[in-house]
DNA sequence: TACTATAGAGAACGAACGTTTTCGATGTCA
DNA sequence: TGACATCGAAAACGTTCGTTCTCTATAGTA
């Protein structure tokens, strides 16, 4: 009858219930991580930022390692999200694949920006760590099928999407790490690849 | 006289030359760094793997750091030399700026490739380390230098170097973490921007 | 040959790491 | 109220890190 009061029951004492706890934690580290590297932040940090004792860390996560995906796996959904509902506003396909890179420059734009927790996190964890490195493989690839969905949705042939995808993730890492505004020229030669390629289409 | 001598002559006992000692170690350093991450690999490996006691590898070096910024210098002068060489060989400006992605397209494919050591360098320790930052940052602005000459000669205009490295370094990542053959999407991207920007010109 | 300086191997150091445990304090249930 | 469970803070554990130091062997100089 009362799901939540029975969840609340378990952990008697708790000042947060472990799914707020766990939420806020993974807030912290996703925020810490980014900005500083994985391997620069320790759970010592990381518990004290999160407001969560080590211990009561440890017993909602069975690692770091856990942590870090977790943490993935959340920026992985955010980005998701964010993607679709950008492209969702936009009224055309055209506009839709367009609105990808506008959504990419309010990113950029943003305070503390430092590039795509995917690819930093294979840079630092990817040679040593399969796991991280599968999770970066995953993200990107299902960016490039989300990619591929809109350029077909648009009529163009499949060479489109990773072309497009290449502009993407060139901007991200130029944005991070030169401070340019690489979402704007991205999003000018996307509008070249996208007429060229809607131009050879036998309609 | 004999200059050569002279130095041998000052560190008496060694097996190798200092200048020797130091190269072998950058080459070991950046074998190890670019493979598994750079806070990954411990003094105790490199010296190992170098060859290179500990307390000579002190001598040579004031601190890991410094090897780090040493490994990147050394991996710069590769990458430009690399590049040029590649351009150099093609015949025309237009097929200069698409010899840069044949040079890709083969790094890609070589042994143990795992991205631009920039991006993953700036990924893991760009954060908390100003110096690393600027390495990377000035790296990928000598890159949009030098396109932009390319891009110049080829009489194209000027927003064309940029998105010509966005293609790169997109390229990169994506081959990277997703080992596709990105080299080859970013070398018909490259032609179709290029050729818009060709045509764009009141020539 | 005796002296000096450097080499390499590795022990040792202090700090930081990830993880576990201890320790009162606090809130819940019988 | 009293037994119990869990909390946060922090000490402690074993390991690893970057760096320094010790030790012995050896090569060059006089």
């Amino acid at each position: 009858m009362n799901p939540a009061p029975a969840v609340a029951a378990k952990t008697r004492a708790s000042v947060i219930d472990d799914a707020s706890a766990r939420a806020k934690a993974i807030a912290a580290a996703g925020d810490l991580f980014y900005a500083r590297g994985i391997q620069s932040v320790g759970m010592d940090t990381l518990s004290r930022d999160a407001g969560i004792g080590l211990k009561r860390l440890y017993q909602l996560f069975p690692s770091k390692e856990a942590i870090v995906e977790q943490v993935l796996a959340a920026r992985h959904e955010k980005w998701t999200t964010g993607l679709d509902t950008a492209a969702r506003r936009a009224p055309t396909p055209r506009d839709k694949l367009l609105a990808i890179f506008d959504f990419l420059g309010e990113w950029f734009a943003s305070d503390g920006f430092r590039g795509c927790v995917f690819i930093n996190s294979f840079g630092e964890l990817g040679g040593k760590s399969p796991r991280i490195a599968e999770i970066a493989r995953a993200h990107k690839q299902q960016f490039q099928h989300y990619l591929a969905e809109l350029a077909a949705d648009a009529g163009a042939p499949a060479f489109l999407a990773p072309q497009l995808a290449l502009l993407a993730e060139g901007a991200q890492t130029t944005a991070a790490i030169s401070g340019a505004d690489s979402a704007a020229d991205a999003r000018a030669a996307a509008v070249t690849l996208i007429d060229a390629a809607l131009g050879t289409q036998a309609r």
